[in-house]
DNA sequence: AATAATTATTTTATATGTCAAATAATTAAA
DNA sequence: TTTAATTATTTGACATATAAAATAATTATT
């Protein structure tokens, strides 16, 4: 069953093609845009790195350093917690939610060129298949 | 359409998944068994880098590293081209034959139980889908 | 209050990925 | 046959991912 390596292949090349994209015409990476893509949909644009990080499941330890670059270019500031002093909180700036903004608009475009071909019928059936696969390994 | 960020996000967990079992059970990544498939299916297992590379679908110079990592563990080893002085053949080892056939047997494992519960109607509807993606972004 | 366990985040070390430029050998052209 | 263009691979600089350990603050226990 090489089914699987389809769909790896599939979604690699839509993350590579994303990436690079996002890369040439806005100097940005798809970790980045995921970053901002979690922040800009939650009230104040601002959470906690380890809620952050659930999001994106990915370890904490994982995206310290993409925030330490983010903030160095000015996309997200980290503010102490005022609850708690371990914590930090994410906040995207007005920059990194416009550029966030310009960046996602792009995003739909080129997804929706990719999909366009496709007949809804299809379309329900991959949702179907990924419910189906998906379930079992919640957790 | 969220449709391609759960496709994203299914070939990921695999990935992930199966990237972290050979870690843990071979000490091996993801990116070493995928090179050491590609040479355990030519003949000799031998390649040139450019033709591993292309196999791969990733740069030259995106796997250099990941050779030398792999020929100081003993898992492949780099022999100069006898008949084109810039060229290097990539062969794997014994040792990295071995490891990778064990690490393939239980690849084949995992993935199975993945798929397991996915009928072969939605199966063939999957394959179907992934031709009609495909095929337009080929190149 | 002192100790222990837990939690949030960072640090360290290493692996993999990106792009652009360098090196060196081959082929083509003048 | 010198020069120029192409090809194969590596190198350099940096971004992202992994795991394990370190820090530091909080909560729970005694």
């Amino acid at each position: 069953m090489r089914l699987w390596i389809q769909v790896v292949r599939l979604a690699n090349g839509l993350q590579k093609n994303v990436d690079q994209r996002l890369r040439k015409q806005f100097g940005q990476t798809l970790a980045r845009f995921d970053v901002l893509s979690q922040l800009g949909r939650v009230a104040e644009h601002e959470l906690p790195v380890g809620q952050l990080s659930a999001r994106l499941l990915t370890p904490t330890n994982n995206i310290t350093r993409l925030l330490d670059r983010m903030e160095r270019d000015g996309l997200v500031v980290r503010t102490l917690s005022e609850t708690d002093r371990r914590s930090f909180n994410v906040k995207a700036t007005p920059e990194g939610l416009s550029i966030f903004d310009a960046m996602a608009t792009e995003n739909r475009h080129w997804i929706s060129e990719v999909f366009e071909h496709l007949p809804t019928s299809q379309m329900n059936g991959l949702a179907d298949v990924l419910r189906s696969i998906s379930e079992p390994q919640t957790g």
